[in-house]
DNA sequence: TCGTTTCCTGACCGTATGGTCAAATCACAG
DNA sequence: CTGTGATTTGACCATACGGTCAGGAAACGA
């Protein structure tokens, strides 16, 4: 039997400790390379040398190239459902759009990489998770259509296209992302501040509830 | 001195109508690849089976791989500026914005592959562009502020943040061309049909102009 | 026809990359 | 301390890639 201490932890041991750090340096070194680079540009040595570690040990923790970029999109995947959980438990457009949209917009501010990851591999024809895309991703949109078909209905907002509106707030959110570099250009070369987050934010909340006729 | 024949063309021998010819088909290939693969996946050999040549050719009319792809994403550069006339001539935000944005999906519908090629130049920090980016696209950007201000000035428009406006148009048009298989995915696996086209340019018109208080 | 320029291409080269492996090191339970 | 299994890593390999080049074919002006 074990003591009670160990069953706090499942696997209290160091060993343990020493592979999901590892794994978790070169998942986050990964995420970086594969966002700059794509998956074609980026090499495991570059990201062997982001993370601090022998290429070797890359291979040691993930067999190939390509089942660490699929653990990266995964990953990017993963954060990108939970977002979702803003459309549930609102009564209506202006709630559950508003959140949605403040939710995305703070995906594409604090995981920029992850997000680029995810659009070049779309953008390329889904070659490792189109099976996400015809299963998870369907469905939770199918879901979601049916939840602003209903403010339709009920006449909470105008009758737009649900599926284009949805195209339409993936588009704008994650633009901030995948095009960060192009809107710090134009910004004068750095990043936005805090009041330009908020403001950015707020204009893409503010022509979209107001377009929908939800405001 | 040169017969009128040969003056209403340049040049109007075979040798140039051959350069003219392949310099075509290697572009047009090179444009689905690297759209296809990005920067790092493509191959000049991949380039070189699409276009029916062989490699050593390729290299005969482009010294390099990067200077091909900067002829590609030069080319875009060129139609999506041409884009840019809409919004000029126009009195008012619904003739401006909304052929603005009639403009951005027929490119988005016509040259995804470019589309596709400029996003991924983008986001991975605008290697070969960034030029553009600091001198063409902000004098353009600027303008277009400067239009769309005075619209505003002129109470035919809500005061939103002409800056993110912007963002929100290149956003929701390039869309459909960046993440056009993550659309055909949702949409059963097919292309748009041109209903679909319409359907989608209407939508995208009708949420935006209604959100910035146009119509 | 002849000389010159442009175009074509198979064969080749140096390098970089993804991946392998065996030996060494380390964690740790008994 | 000792045995066992997890971890680390330098050295290595086969392949694929971007690019070169020499020599031949075709176009063209005279």
């Amino acid at each position: 039997m074990a003591t009670s201490a160990q069953i706090t932890r499942l696997k209290p041991g160091k060993r343990t400790d020493i592979r999901r750090e590892n794994e978790s340096l070169i998942l986050k070194a990964a995420e970086k390379v594969f966002a700059e680079a794509g998956f074609g540009g980026a090499t495991m040595q570059l990201i062997a040398d982001l993370a601090g570690l022998p290429k070797a040990n890359l291979h040691y923790y993930f067999p190939t190239k390509e089942a660490l970029y699929r653990r990266v999109v995964q990953d990017i995947f993963e954060i990108w459902l939970n977002a979702a959980a803003c459309f549930d438990n609102a009564n209506g457009p202006v709630d559950g759009i508003g959140a949605y949209i403040d939710a995305k917009m703070e995906i594409s501010r604090r995981h920029p990489d992850g997000s680029k990851v995810w659009a070049s591999e779309v953008m390329h024809g889904a070659p490792v998770i189109q099976d996400y895309l015809e299963t998870t991703l369907r469905d939770w949109t199918d879901g979601r259509i049916a939840v602003i078909q209903r403010w339709i209905n009920d006449g909470q907002m105008a009758p737009v296209n649900p599926r284009h509106l949805l195209y339409m707030l993936w588009a704008t959110t994650q633009h901030y992302a995948d095009f960060g570099h192009q809107i710090e250009t134009l910004n004068g070369g750095g990043p936005l501040t805090d009041k330009q987050w908020r403001e950015a934010k707020e204009n893409v909340k503010a022509v979209i509830l107001r377009g929908i006729g939800a405001v």
